[in-house]
DNA sequence: ATATAGAATGAATCGACCG
DNA sequence: CCGGTCGATTCATTCTATA
């Protein structure tokens, strides 16, 4: 291989973007407007959620919403979260690849706002995925259940989207062979991790923790995609994106953040491209037709298939196709159809004899797909 | 004591009332006109999820999935179903009591809407609770986080309302003398529990686990408290409401649903008294005032009481006031003022003398709670 | 009768690709 | 955009049939 390579040239490299790795300043609306359409595969977002405004947020016309108590402002309040919400999603919605999924953290002050907007602006739940914190804060005065959660929306751009990347079968490995469930347990962000300044106090309130974000993106991110965050705070996104090889574009309005989140990231190693390869399953093999196995000589024409007990029987034809009862056709409708059902996957429902002992169809697959690896790998 | 008291009398007999401990058969709204305003203590409502299914779902092994596929849980769009749950929130919300809570249990398909339209009709929230299931159903295609959990909105009728019970104590208790969390985990309703009719199948496809009714019901209800349910289905609510003797009203449109629920409460056996007792803690005792202390001649005025490292001292008054630095007032204001502190629990805070060690006054208070009990008891 | 294996089932928004 | 075809995908529990 005469190919030189760039140091930590990644996988699927992005189109050369001034933006890309770097945070944007300013007001999360404006400063995604210096962003083309599609550009991003992934968001991230960890919006303000205090419905007291406080001076955080502005009404569509930008004048200041005052923060009051009383029941009618409080639905004034409201109301200003959802136009706040909605135009930073709106915004988020025009730079998000068509593939592209979202997520958004939350608790229960502003997460059904935002999860409302979600879908009135058509975006499509996937999951709602708990964080259960394993060192949450007591509820001091008693008068509650113990608030022990966070809550993640992740929503694909459109509900026709079926392209969203998710790593099923690296989220299944990583939990011991079991399905990733939608509740996850992580402790909060605390000791060495959590970003103090030169006084030791916490330099963002609410600094989450990597471990969520490193889930968050090994799970709907390929390595080389692009991750914005809007509300970049402290950073995590940008230091686990980096971490494992992904992009980010942050946006962030303090530039005490910023200055703490790009000290943060410059200081984080990427991890090397074997230890980021992902676990993929059957769908991402090479597709191998069924004709190819007897063209390969691995079976003969004539040769007698049957299931894993011996119930139903099919002779393999020259062409690829099964003929059982007076019938014939590819290996999935012969499969359904001596069963009764509508579908079947015939590489693993035919069998054949090697040695006295059935073996699956599938298993000649998997020697056709070695020999179509090139040489060297 | 010479009161004849009834068998399985209630310990706070509600009104009686023709819709007590009933079915109403109708729609949601229109039964409830039949309930006067400030009725009912609380509300649980497992309302239509609006799941939106298109195609069949088949499992790996090509077994059809039985879907949640019935009339009322179809809607012609987000904005026909947020009319519909504004509108059976309206009716609740006049017939729950000014101190009355209101559970509301769904999926991400519909728990963001109904947590927007609580929001925005004046409801308080005070916690979001997660059912996490034991068993839940997998992801057969691989395509998604297996949704592992519901979730559930507590709320109170207005932000202003504090008066609203938790048995802090009793879920504290209950969960190992740590604070009962956000999280909660259960079984899904299956075996026994799980009502069938004549034929084996499901007599209703969203039934709900009595356990998880009974937690909510202990957590957030007194016994003989009025507990509605406008989406009576099964009737899971009205069994665990009487088996925890606490009185029901239920609210359902389907007439079959309503002969199994009537049969099912009937075979139930409400629990004795003294099962029912619930743990309670400070805040449910008798309340003690500091004078009285000092009037059943447990501490003598002049005594000079100190905090448990003797850093302040005061001196008793007559009229259960104590002086300190020329200055006087109740055990907690002279316990802050000392400090410097704006507020302190006096109980605990003061410390008296006996047998060379300091104990708090709290333990007198115990002595005088000890005193108040029949002789009975 | 008991033990074991196989079947059934639960609030589910559950493809990709080619022509 | 539609239709046809390939072929990928499940966990905990309970119930039922068989040995």
């Amino acid at each position: 291989m005469s190919v030189v390579r760039k140091v930590n040239e990644l996988p699927q490299a992005a189109p050369q973007s001034s933006w890309l790795d770097t945070i944007l300043k300013g007001d999360c609306v404006a400063a995604l407007e210096r962003l083309p359409d599609y550009s991003v595969d992934v968001i991230f977002a960890d919006p303000p959620y205090n419905l007291q405004l406080e001076g955080d947020l502005h009404r569509p016309d930008q004048s200041k919403v005052d923060a009051v108590d009383d029941h009618w402002d409080q639905f004034e309040s409201f109301q200003a979260y959802d136009a706040f919400t909605r135009a930073w999603l709106l915004a988020c919605r025009r730079v998000l690849k068509p593939n592209g999924t979202i997520w958004v953290i939350g608790s229960y002050h502003n997460i059904f706002r935002v999860g409302t907007s979600l879908q009135d602006l058509g975006f499509w739940v996937l999951n709602d995925v708990i964080w259960r914190k394993t060192n949450p804060m007591p509820n001091f005065r008693g008068r509650r259940f113990q608030n022990a959660h966070e809550t993640m929306i992740w929503a694909s751009r459109d509900q026709k989207a079926k392209g969203y990347t998710f790593n099923y079968e690296a989220m299944k490995a990583a939990n011991d062979d079991l399905q990733m469930r939608s509740d996850w347990l992580f402790p909060i962000c605390t000791g060495h991790e959590r970003l103090k300044d030169e006084n030791g106090d916490k330099v963002h309130p609410t600094q989450k923790p990597e471990a969520l974000l490193a889930r968050v993106l090994m799970a709907s991110t390929k390595p080389g995609d692009v991750v914005l965050d809007p509300f970049f705070g402290s950073g995590t996104t940008g230091a686990v994106a980096k971490r494992l090889g992904r992009h980010f574009v942050g946006v962030e309005r303090e530039q005490a953040y910023i200055d703490a989140a790009t000290a943060r990231i410059a200081a984080v190693e990427p991890l090397g491209k074997a230890e980021l390869t992902v676990m993929t399953g059957k769908r991402a093999e090479p597709r191998v037709a069924f004709v190819s196995v007897i063209e390969s000589g691995l079976l003969r024409p004539g040769t007698v298939l049957s299931d894993a007990r011996r119930r139903h029987a099919a002779i393999v034809r020259a062409d690829g196709t099964l003929a059982a009862n007076g019938d014939a056709g590819s290996i999935h409708r012969m499969g359904a159809r001596v069963q009764g059902l509508d579908a079947c996957n015939g590489w693993t429902f035919w069998h054949y004899e090697e040695a006295g002992s059935l073996k699956p169809i599938d298993e000649l697959r998997r020697q056709i797909r070695q020999q179509m690896l090139p040489a060297g790998a």
